[in-house]
DNA sequence: GTGTAAACTCGAACCGGTTCGATATTTTTC
DNA sequence: GAAAAATATCGAACCGGTTCGAGTTTACAC
């Protein structure tokens, strides 16, 4: 079991994403070929299908790997004397600049993520990691008094990621058009979260 | 001048729309081929290219028009003594409804305007609208003292647009599945923002 | 080893959106 | 009203993603 076959199998796979990220991020996912991917890895274009599915499952399955890093590194640098305030801020200034990194991909990601044709497994369980980090993150905000207590943390959590879609949307719409634009965009619309504008 | 042609020119144009925006109600956007919609039209499939520029266009064409008439609607029943809360909730949810209403035009509308390949100002002009009513509805919350005093209208505008994004991707993501669970989820939401979550 | 089944590979073909280029029609000019 | 310019139409071809099917390689049973 296990052998020569499934060693030069992973082999080829590893060589069609690699050759396949590497164009899409030089030349754009429209302007890259499955021609092209099929010729950087050195096989034929059709043998690609015994791998992904289709031209977008290799771009998507690219971003589950970074989505998953991402989600980890973040939890690595959670500090636990900070305020909540800013430790929303650093976490969803974390992903936004981890999603916009590449301006294209961030789109393809952002278009297929939010607006599924079909709602998918892996997407559930993305959702899953980011609301178990908010939760912590609202627990002990209200464990410290920080914030009222009794809030539905699960609103609270839909709140905040729709305010980071909303700037993402911001972003890709050119209303917003640096990294600092869109923090203080960000500091804006989370102290109105905190303090509320009823008069 | 005019005369023939420009008649001619506006009744093929007009056969295209509505035999596309038929076609891709009864089979899907993706299932309906251009030379589906040409035959439905009465004309070569090659001619639809003098009056869109791609199958994309007819799609976003037929929106554009939708979206206008939507926000006429709500100017219409825009009701002067209602609360500003209550304001706010028709006429998102009357945008809601409206997106949703076919759920296929709304995916491919939304991913569009939310992460257009290039800003168009087209958007622009619809955002501006947008904007236009709500600003109006903040005006007169403030002058009703409904809302604190010098709050930024443009963030307001931009907050609430977010939550109505998020709820969207929670319908597409299939976390929400009825109006009325969008109608509680959005009270939710509001409520959150016009009285804060601090302690 | 040998036979058999399963899996892998890839050239050929399919399909649908888009472009090209030649033809037909209308408008304009004189 | 005829020649020239502009424009509309559409069949043929292009291009790229995807599927088919036939040939090859590997794994396993005996």
């Amino acid at each position: 079991m296990g052998g020569i076959r499934e060693q030069k199998k992973q082999q080829t796979r590893r060589a069609i994403e690699e050759a396949a990220i590497c164009l899409f991020s030089r030349k754009g996912f429209e302007s890259t070929s499955m021609q092209d991917i099929a010729a950087a890895a050195g096989i034929g274009k059709t043998t690609i299908y015994g791998y992904f599915r289709a031209k977008d499952d290799i771009f998507l399955h690219y971003c589950d790997e970074r989505l998953v890093t991402a989600f980890n590194r973040f939890r690595e640098q959670q500090a636990e004397g900070v305020p909540f305030f800013e430790q929303l801020i650093t976490f969803f200034m974390l992903k936004f600049g981890f999603v916009t990194e590449n301006h294209e991909f961030g789109r393809l990601m952002l278009r297929e993520m939010l607006f599924p044709k079909v709602a998918s497994d892996k997407a559930r369980e993305h959702d899953q990691r980011y609301f178990d980090i908010l939760q912590g993150v609202f627990s002990l905000a209200e464990e410290r008094g920080e914030i009222a207590p009794n809030l539905d943390h699960f609103m609270l959590s839909g709140h905040f990621f729709s305010l980071y879609v909303g700037l993402l949307a911001g972003w890709y719409t050119g209303y917003l058009n640096s990294l600092e634009e869109v923090e203080k965009g960000m500091r804006g619309l989370f102290h109105q979260v905190c303090h509320g504008i009823v008069a």
